[in-house]
This record gives structure tokens, C-alpha cells and sequence, in this order.
DNA sequence: CCGGCTATGTAACACGTGTTAGTTACCTGC
DNA sequence: GCAGGTAACTAACACGTGTTACATAGCCGG
């Protein structure tokens, strides 16, 4: 039972020589004469010696890794397969260039107290916005970062998606198949975002609904809007509040495909039939909405190329390069079996 | 355009202090007079200071984070809801704890030069047989670790699933219905495993197949099996090589539920009724499988409660209590609509 | 036989932190 | 007026590494 791990001291004791010795036998093998690398390789094979990581990194000063700043707790976000795809692109640009990805939820429910715990050389900030502290943390420690579905920020790259026109065109969609009872389920602002006012995707996505409510003489003050943590179980229970009101909407507009897939749930436990009675739509067209029953119409948007930029462009900025882009990647209308004109025009 | 991070050393100078008082300033308040302290943390504030987490982690010798020691790049693992899922159990423990999560993909297709790469207090070991060159290198550095999909190993906790029992269970199944003509879809060993024999799980579902065929009179030499990357697209490659023989099976057993979408894939491409000309299992029951068509009968193994107990057995290990645990999760056979009796018993 | 070069090894510095031991200065009690 | 205690602060050590600047020895050519 070893007490303590062998350091390069130790292995310089063992074989007779001096700390940097090891160091070179190491980093630079032809720095030193062979005979004495063996000597010092052999000792630390017999110590069981291994360079400390840490050391390593504090000297060298990088950490081959890149942190990918969370709004959520691990559990959450693992759970929805949006943040998978997400992962997955960035994942890639990784296995590339060498790099390993640190997964930082919130520390105590707070996203500010993991930065210091977080040892990486770079951070992807997702889903925050940039009037919060933690993008002025960022700055201050001067570390890089990329902000993802959050708003444009000087100082700092960032890759967004056309949140805005997306919603504008399904909302659009359902108005022109004759709706105008709609609903919206939104995705509630973090833990501690208090009273401020909407802000970054869902205040685009927002919007853009209002946008083609406005071509039709109506305004976001007609539309009921349910705000729900992003899980499936939260769009059942916020369907089941709204169907259960005087005069239940014909159509719903999720904002996350995960909440349309609970809105589904609710309705057909209610035996509602989607599309006939109800029509649902939801926004990121994840895998699972083209296997769903029925197949989901939503908006697509680009997740994985999203993951690839941001890694991209983070690793641009750790080198140094110092261009601060700002992405704005296209969404396109998935039109499937989940909307149909409204039943109840004829009443 | 500050030149270089603030250090404490900095700090010090600024506030006419030494480095010490710096240090209390920050983590032991009542140490320090009020006065000088309010000073400090002006010119710390001034200067833009933060504590060097590297430093920190070095110096306290924990970095509050664990890492998962991934047998495939990243953009391969997070391809597979498999992994999520997973990484879901061991997340929910993070939180609860309040870890980072470190995934380390293969540095250069070597799992083994990734090691030295990764800050973390301990591993999750994914899917290595412990005679690889992991095992030793890991038990070397002294770093507490645990080993999944593995076999048991002496010295470090694990968590296993009854991959034997329940391989038996599906494989009996398919033969109680009367197939005997079967082809296995397993899971291609990593890169650098060369020709060694099949080992942990994969050797145990093998096995379990064999076990089955026994009762029935057969052995594993009656099966076609074919090995591939554990991708939907190899599963689909696959399948078709081996509809394209003289005898093609009349039950497909994958290994893997991800394959088993490729295989119907490809079935379906060929015109394949499945099931009623061709059966397809799969093996583990993701989310997916309940809504793929048609629904998919696998086995069932509880892959998040895995994520979770590995996560609470590292844990307890890095916090030092020496018990190495072994785990075994059982499984359950789930039946869907995929399997059938074979058509050409007539014949 | 001596000046200059190369091969080999070492001392010292740098990376940045937390904490223990030790030094002042001050106040209290007798 | 002095022993003894305490508050406030600092010097020094520890964590473990890589790398630069310097010292020593040996070789070669003139």
C-alpha cells in the first residue's frame, strides 16, 4: 500500500540524477545520453511513476479540454435529445483536434459558481443570456467562450439560428389553414432569471408568431402562452391545463419538439384527435419526430452543424485568432402529419 | 488589452499586502482584519482578478470532476442514445454530488494515451476487457475508476448486467417459435483488440445465444454472425450481406437495439415482411424502440440505473471507502411486434 | 598545449494556488 | 513595569511539472 504517488523527485532519487533529468528522459529524449534515459525510464517503471496531470497542465498552461457552460442540471439535459445532437456536433470537431469536453451543469444551482471549477481551455455558453453575469465572468477572466441560442454579444463569437422567421413560418402555416384559437407552450427562463424580460431565442421565436399574427389583424395579447421546464411530462400537464379551459385552443404551437411530443400525450389521454380536433406543431425536428404517431410537423434547425460551428470557432479563438464571428444558420418548415385544417369553422 | 491573467501576486502588490493575506481574503475572511480585507478585494476587483482554478485544483488536489473513459470517438458515442441514457444515470449523480462530467474520447485512436489528458479524480471505465493496457496503466496512477460492460476485475468496483441470461432468454424465445435458421448481429471490438477472443458482455450474450441453442439441439457454429460498428447504417450494411446469401435467416438476433433499426431497415428495403418473413430482436430497449415500427421486442436492461451506481461507486471510492462492490443488474425480455412464427415451416 | 565547440547534466525559475509556522505589535492583568 | 496572551500579518513550504540559463567535462583542430 503506497502512501503517496511517486513524483519526478522521487524518480530522480531513485536513479541518481537531478529532477530535470527525468524531465528530459521524458519530453526530450535526445537532450540526454541513452544510456541514463534507460536508467532514469527504468526507475520509474519500477516506482510506478506517472507525470501528474495537473502539474502538467499548470506549467504548460492549456488543458486540451473545452466546457460546454449548461443552463440545466446534467439529468435534464442529457435527458432531451436536442442537447445529444448538440453534443454530438461539437463532438466531432473534438475528436478532431484532440480536445476532451467538460460537461458544467449549474453549482448549486448556479450556473456563475462552476466557472472557477471548471478546468478547460475554452467554453461553449449555452441557452444564457448576455445581461447575466456570467458572460461578464467570462470576460473578466478573459477565457474564451462562444455563446450558442443566446443573443449577439461583441467580444465574443457566437452561432444563432433564424429563430424568428422559423416560428413567423409555422405560425403563418396554421393561420393560413384557418386557426386562430392558438396556443403557445414556451420554455420557462432559468432558475434565477427573475422578472426580466424575455430575451435570446424564445423572445425571437416569440416574435416571429407575432409577426404573422400581425398579417392577420392579431396580436401575441390572442394567444394563451404556458411557460414549462423543457421536459415531456411538463407539455402534458401544461396541455392538460389548457384544454381544460372555456375555450381550448385549435392549434398548438410548441416552442421545443420535446414539449409537442407531451402535448400529444395530454391530447390523446383527453381522446382529443390531433390533427382532426387539434393540430400540434413543434420547433428543432429532432430524430424522434419523424418515428412519432402522429409524424410531427415542427421547424427544422441545423443542431448539429450548431455543435460543429461553436466548437469551431471556439478553437479558432483559443489559438488566438482573434475574429469574433456571429453565424445565423437557416431553419426550413417540416410540414407532417400532426396539423389539418380546424374542424370547428363551419359552427 | 491586458498582456497577462492578474495573480494573486498582483493583487498583493496592489494592495500593499502580502500573498497570503491575499489568499485569506478569499477563502478564511475572519482571519484578516475587516479593513484590510475590504482593501484586498478592491484591488482585486480593480485589477480584475480571479483565482487560477488550475492552481487551485493542483494545490488542493481534487478537481471535483469525473471522467468517462469512452471506448469510441465522441461523435460516434453520442450518435447512440444508448450512451445518453447512460450518461443520464451517472448525470443525475453529479448533480446530486455537485461533479463535472469529463467525457474522454480515444487521443490518436488510443484509449490509453487519452488517460494522462483527463483532470478528473476517477473514471468510469466504458466497455474495456481488463486485460488491456487501460486497466494496468489506470491501477498504476493509483486513480480510483470503475469498469461497465466490462468483466469483473479484482481491485475495482463494477457494474455488470445479466447479458447472459438475458441473450438466453431472446435467443429461447425465437426458438420456442420455431426459428432455427438464426444470424446474430454483434458489435465490432475496438480498433486495437486484434484477434483476441470475444470478452465481457458481448462473449456473455454470445454465450447466453449458445446456452439457448443447446437446449434446441444446436450449437453457435448453426448461426451466421456477423460483426460491425454499432451503428444503424452497419446494421442496415449488414443485413443486406446476409439476405443476400443462399440461405438467409429467418430471425435476426442483434446485439445491440441500434443495429436492429438497421436491420429493419434493410428488410424493408428488400421487401422483407418483418415479421412475418424475418424476425428481429434487439438488446436494450431504448426509448426508441417502443415507438420505432414495427415495435421493436429487445432486452430490456436498466442502462440509466447502471449510469447511476457506477457514478456512486466512483465516488465512494474517491472518497475512500475501500470497498470494491460488484454489481449485476438483471434484464427482462420485452415482446413487441418484430418477432412472429417463421412462415416456411411447411416448406 | 591551448582555444573553442559539443555533449551532458544541474540549479534555478516559472506556472498559481492554499496553508502552516513564525514574527511582530498591541493589550490585558497583576 | 513586566509576563502572557491574542490579533494581524508575513515568510516559507507544499502541490508537481516543463524549460531556460549555466556549469562541467571531453573532444577536436591548430
Amino acid at each position: 500500500m503506497r502512501s503517496r504517488k511517486p513524483t519526478s523527485s522521487d524518480v530522480a532519487a531513485a536513479a541518481g540524477v537531478s529532477r530535470s533529468a527525468v524531465s528530459f528522459a521524458f519530453n526530450n529524449p535526445q537532450r540526454i545520453s541513452a544510456g541514463t534515459r534507460q536508467r532514469i525510464l527504468d526507475a520509474a517503471e519500477r516506482l510506478g511513476y506517472t507525470p501528474n496531470t495537473l502539474g502538467r497542465m499548470l506549467q504548460a498552461g492549456t488543458t486540451n479540454s473545452i466546457g460546454v457552460l449548461l443552463p440545466q442540471r446534467l439529468a435534464q439535459v442529457l435527458e432531451n435529445p436536442y442537447y445529444s445532437r448538440f453534443l454530438m456536433g461539437a463532438g466531432q470537431v473534438c475528436d478532431r483536434e484532440g480536445y476532451t469536453l467538460l460537461l458544467t451543469p449549474p453549482l448549486q444551482d448556479s450556473v456563475l459558481k462552476a466557472i472557477p471549477y471548471a478546468a478547460v481551455d475554452g467554453f461553449i455558453v449555452c441557452g444564457l443570456e448576455v445581461d447575466r453575469g456570467e458572460v461578464a465572468e467570462l470576460d473578466r477572466r478573459g477565457i474564451p467562450f462562444v455563446l450558442i441560442d443566446s443573443d449577439r454579444h461583441e467580444g465574443a463569437p457566437s452561432v444563432e439560428v433564424d429563430d424568428r422567421g422559423g416560428a413567423a413560418e409555422v405560425a403563418r402555416y396554421l393561420l393560413e389553414l384557418g386557426h386562430r384559437r392558438l396556443a403557445v407552450l414556451s420554455i420557462e427562463p432559468g432558475p434565477d432569471a427573475a422578472v426580466r424580460g424575455y430575451r435570446g431565442p424564445l423572445a425571437r421565436r416569440l416574435a416571429g408568431i407575432g409577426d404573422a399574427l400581425g398579417d392577420f389583424g392579431l396580436s401575441l395579447d390572442d394567444v394563451r402562452l404556458a411557460e414549462v421546464p423543457v421536459t415531456r411530462h411538463d407539455g402534458y400537464r401544461a396541455t392538460t391545463g389548457l384544454m381544460a379551459r372555456a375555450d381550448p385552443p385549435t392549434a398548438i404551437i410548441a416552442l421545443s419538439d420535446v414539449l409537442a411530443y407531451g402535448a400529444v400525450d395530454a391530447l390523446q389521454e383527453l381522446a382529443v384527435d390531433v390533427p382532426n380536433e387539434v393540430s400540434v406543431t413543434g420547433f428543432d425536428d429532432l430524430a424522434e419526430s419523424a418515428w412519432f404517431r402522429p409524424r410531427l410537423t415542427t421547424v427544422r434547425q441545423p443542431i448539429v452543424t450548431k455543435g460543429r460551428m461553436a466548437a469551431d470557432f471556439l478553437i479558432s479563438a483559443i489559438r488566438g485568432e482573434d475574429q469574433h464571428p456571429h453565424q445565423m444558420l437557416g431553419t426550413s418548415l417540416i410540414i407532417r402529419d400532426s396539423t389539418a385544417k380546424p374542424q370547428s369553422l363551419p359552427h
